[in-house]
DNA sequence: ACGGGTTGGATGACATGTCAACGACTGGGT
DNA sequence: ACCCAGTCGTTGACATGTCATCCAACCCGT
């Protein structure tokens, strides 16, 4: 890296609105969910993702790795969720050491009384301000990055440069 | 919230991409600067905002305000960065109650050679992969969005509907 | 069926962020 | 000069996330 490119002017103003939204859309997002529903954006997540499903119910490592969290941070977050009774666990018949995620009626309920409000907050922060190309703009984009991401090394390690493992 | 509008099949393309961006762009960025510079975005956010400024010095509210931080988290972090030999804090003359962030030679040197590597990256992982368009589009979405949740209260209460305060 | 390597998940120690006080200081009104 | 509401920054308690490690159960070649 000897002659450092920096980010020309309009390189900036992108990075650095696209930070900055980052960081206020999300404190908002948070804060609107929390007093709304008092529910915190990761335990949103959750619910959310296990209420998309069949069942209502998921294998601890496949919720893992749809919400792109670890292991043990599902793990601790799901026995703060079980105290308040929002999810269970439940044994793996398949798998002795695998446990299941359950949603409880009363997970269901938040999600369902949780979820009108959060999905109008995020139109009237985020959606409704954007034009029909923008919108397409940042889906198609992200989309490209994500893959790009995901794509080189299937979420291992460095793809930086010259790598012995052939 | 009578009839919830959800989000259409374009809308949550959008929504769902940018929230996986977001969160394997950062990942990735925490990863890479970690791992070739030993410091975390905060960190980096830290110097990055002290070293553009001509003293290399500021106030800690305006450093906290600069970044979207709590003071409270801003004074948190600068006291391990500071056992790191990075800053040092000094007494403001004009205000006895207010304390000056300084930058140290060691936290100049340390920004100054994280830089090209993180902008680098940054590069690789986002800016090289939009087009002209895509670019600009960001801008402009991102400054809406910023300037919308900005605007109605400048950074305080919610917004949501009749506020007593006139 | 056994043994070695791997995976799923839990756990404890620790780093980080949030929230609600608190004490020090300021500045304006009297 | 003095009060006093508001601001600055720090602090401690707590919530959350990360990392390394552990154990049990799995898979697979023998």
């Amino acid at each position: 890296m000897d002659a450092p490119r920096w980010l020309d002017e309009r390189e900036d103003r992108a990075w650095r609105g696209y930070r900055r939204m980052r960081r206020l859309l999300d404190l908002e997002l948070a804060r609107e969910l929390m007093q709304d529903a008092g529910l915190s954006e990761p335990d949103y997540d959750v619910l959310s993702d296990l209420s998309e499903t069949p069942d209502q119910r998921l294998r601890l490592s496949e919720l893992a790795d749809r919400m792109l969290w670890s292991r043990s941070r599902l793990s601790h977050h799901l026995a703060r969720m079980q105290q308040r009774g929002l999810v269970t666990r439940e044994e793996c018949p398949s798998d002795g050491r695998g446990s299941i995620v359950v949603l409880t009626p009363a997970g269901r309920r938040a999600i369902e009384a949780a979820a009108p409000g959060h999905v109008a907050a995020v139109r009237r922060h985020l959606i409704d301000l954007l034009t029909p190309e923008e919108m397409d703009a940042l889906a198609a984009l992200s989309h490209r990055v994500v893959d790009h991401l995901a794509g080189p090394d299937r979420g291992r390690a460095a793809p930086t440069a010259a790598d012995p493992a052939a």
